[in-house]
DNA sequence: TGGTTTGATTTTTTCGAAAATCAGCATAGT
DNA sequence: ACTATGCTGATTTTCGAAAAAATCAAACCA
């Protein structure tokens, strides 16, 4: 099951680095947590270099926090790094969707009105615990996207990816130890209108408070778990690939 | 002369990626050349998979690009990228001199002075070609730095530094073939200068004329040698370690 | 001629063994 | 008792050979 076909042209070192990102943002490899080689090796089913490859990419992307000489760790999480994370994303954010409203043409909103229809039909089929599922997350991710895609800047889009997917691994963390979700689908709606009657100033300050709430809820619902998983890679960082 | 001590505790994968990146800024590994491994390998000795790794993280710097089962190229250089890099960087270099200033105490003040004065010293030592010096060019990153060290945000800074690093193979490309640089010490007094009396209005505005200038110059100086890279890598993108 | 297949060659990718380095523990010296 | 030193086992890092994939060119057919 988990040797899937790959898409055409896919390196393994590229295949392993979807995974282990997945696995990371889904916390199935724990913030904070060594990341051995020999138990991964079994995980992945990979060489050590192979291996080595995609850690490295992923310290790129700030998943992974490498030191010289003494191997891997999946990146800890903390409140002041989901702080600086929410400031960095409202700013680039903003930006992306006023270039957007600015340059999207006819094609860009249909993808937007239909990223959003999809995630709102899944939604509805999944009733209230939609936020677990991964693809729902799949699907909101697409739909941010679409927001966006038409910004124009590659770099300021490549930014804004990396940024959007540490941010998703907070989610991810606090959506297990939420019992109802607040009503994010009236958010993205709302989102939505103002960007398709291109409204930027109303877009970027509708983007803003979505990003900020969802902030101000992770910290509300997994604050506690920071500071546990910070303390776990001090004391005993160990068994990854057991659980 | 190339087997320098290494620095406690680097790898030799770090050192790789740092001789490497240093080798693509000052173009000695030209923009667009195809990087066949065979080649490198002489050329830094080292093995297939410590030049993979160091590969891979250049790529995340977007100094290198990736194609699966096509093997690395040098990220190619164009107008629209550098552009869009300096689109990004007025917006990241704004805020971060912004935060800075409103987060910056009398250390922070001290080192950018410093910083200045090293660059300045070294300028007027080395008479109008300063621009050349690799040396100058190390202290010119570290005044830049210094003005938004004291930025707070780990992420914003990050994010700045790749930008810049990007932006200097431009800088360094032009200069080559440049009679003589502007009065760039004029201008980096005057950013001192609205730094220090936390005029963050005007600091915000005189680095972005700082970096929009700089483009402009570089377009109109190196702006024919893009094309010609850029072709160069679909006729005939060969020996790299050879020149 | 134009386009496709085949096979040899080059280049990239993967592998696991070997070397280097680190962390923990015991021993010795002050 | 306390720091320094040297060992041992665990872990990371590096290596180059082997496997997989792409490229190029000649041969082939319509």
């Amino acid at each position: 099951m988990r040797d899937r076909l790959k898409p055409a042209g896919e390196t393994r070192g590229t295949d392993v680095l979807q995974r282990m990102r997945a696995d990371i943002i889904s916390c199935a490899l724990k913030p904070g947590a060594k990341l051995r080689f020999e138990g991964l090796r079994e995980m992945y089913a990979v060489s050590f270099s192979t291996l080595r490859e995609a850690l490295s990419r992923l310290v790129a992307e700030g998943l992974v926090i490498a030191e010289d000489q003494r191997g891997f760790v999946v990146a800890p999480v903390s409140i002041d790094d989901l702080n600086d994370l929410t400031y960095v994303r409202v700013l680039v954010e903003r930006e992306c969707i006023a270039l957007a409203i600015k340059h999207g043409n006819d094609d860009w909103e249909a993808d937007i009105i239909g990223a959003f229809h999809r995630m709102d039909r899944l939604q509805s089929r999944l009733g209230s615990n939609y936020y677990l599922s991964a693809e729902w997350a799949k699907l909101h991710g697409d739909f941010h996207f679409s927001l966006v895609a038409a910004c124009g800047s590659p770099n300021l889009l490549e930014i804004r990816q990396k940024l959007f997917e540490r941010a998703h691994r907070y989610r991810r963390m606090s959506s297990q130890f939420r019992p109802q979700w607040r009503d994010k689908d009236v958010e993205h709606k709302m989102i939505l209108d103002s960007v398709i009657a291109r409204d930027a100033a109303k877009a970027q300050e509708l983007i803003e408070r979505h990003i900020r709430e969802t902030t101000e809820n992770v910290i509300k619902h997994a604050g506690h778990l920071f500071v546990a998983a910070d303390e776990e890679r001090h004391s005993r960082a160990a068994h990854v690939a057991a659980e």
